[in-house]
DNA sequence: GTCTATATGTAGATAGAC
DNA sequence: GTCTATCTACATATAGAC
């Protein structure tokens, strides 16, 4: 049971050409062909196209929450659950040197088309920036939120780099940085704890 | 003398509507009328939507090397001239919150359309690692290349949340955590010199 | 060089049969 | 719920007058 209804199909293609073509460039014809169903049931499911970005905001915000509650469970101190969130460049090396960052792409494109849907893809940063501000803070860090922003830039930079010059090492050198960063900046010493970002 | 050409004017208000609205969001109209021109007259100058945004790139070159020329006269050190690039982050803050990076917001949609032109607008990237790799020999560092990549990283990632989050202060604050990092890696005694990025 | 008028394709969106 | 047929708007691109 729980098959997956013509609406979820619809979604979950429309996350992934929005990820790979980004939203303006996919259209209609290209999510009705990736489902096998014709443009016109289209719009049985969804009225307009903006309704199914927000769809596919609305997903992405759900997986995200459940990753997210899955590091908390996973790691067994902040330092270790901050390292999860590191290894996701580690992990999507690959889809990130091809297509970048979905969160940093969409956001991207969605400024520029001054879109309304803006405010909600930007709540799937503000999942990440929360969660890592909340681990620093369980580290004792009173910078916690400055630290959170520090170290989603430097992952959406690498993501941006890695995509433009297809450069795989790049990436895993930049994520043993960000953990040799994280490290210097919660085991340390007095002047290590000190250290800027 | 040296009057602007149409075509230079075309090619200027597309280098800026290209940034604003991103490439596929601008439409020949757009250009059209921000030129007071018909569009019509503008297969005159340009055949395809390609060829303008290859002048506009080859534009976009252009400046980027007179830039890196005049910062290369204005620093007296290397690590001077690299804080002139960390500082455009600054002078640039209001375009960056609004419309983010011109160099990666369209590295990022050309990759996406996957465009003929990707090549050409990584060169743009590639001017400014170069002449980053450049300073950082001069500072007798053999990792030149990787504390270079690091930079543009961290500048990227920079654009990216600032642009989403609309937040000047998270730029500065940035700005002056790269001009630190440079000084540990360039100032410091030998412990520092090999701290990691 | 610049214009108006127009060709051609494709996008998003609708209507109505089954 | 799904389909085919169709509409409207707008995109790139062309033709030809001035």
């Amino acid at each position: 049971m729980s098959y997956k209804t013509t609406r979820d199909c619809i979604v979950e293609a429309a996350d992934k050409l929005f990820y790979q073509r980004g939203y303006e460039h996919t259209s209609f014809a290209d999510i009705a062909d990736a489902v096998k169903i014709s443009r016109g049931n289209f719009y049985h499911h969804f009225k307009t196209k903006d309704e199914i970005l927000e769809a596919v905001i609305a997903l992405r915000i759900i997986h995200t929450r459940k990753m997210l509650e899955q590091w908390e469970a996973e790691g067994t101190t902040p330092a270790e659950r901050i390292r999860c969130f590191i290894r996701i460049l580690i992990a999507n090396r690959a889809k990130i040197m091809l297509y970048g960052c979905p969160v940093g792409s969409l956001t991207t494109e969605l400024a520029k088309l001054d879109h309304a849907s803006q405010d909600q893809a930007n709540k799937l940063f503000t999942l990440f920036r929360t969660w890592l501000r909340k681990q620093f803070n369980l580290l004792g860090r009173e910078d916690a939120d400055a630290l959170a922003m520090h170290l989603l830039a430097r992952s959406q930079g690498v993501a941006t780099l890695a995509n433009a010059f297809r450069d795989k090492a790049f990436i895993e050198w930049e994520a043993m940085q960000m953990c040799n960063w994280l490290d210097a900046n919660t085991k340390g010493t007095g002047a290590l704890r000190t250290q800027q970002p």
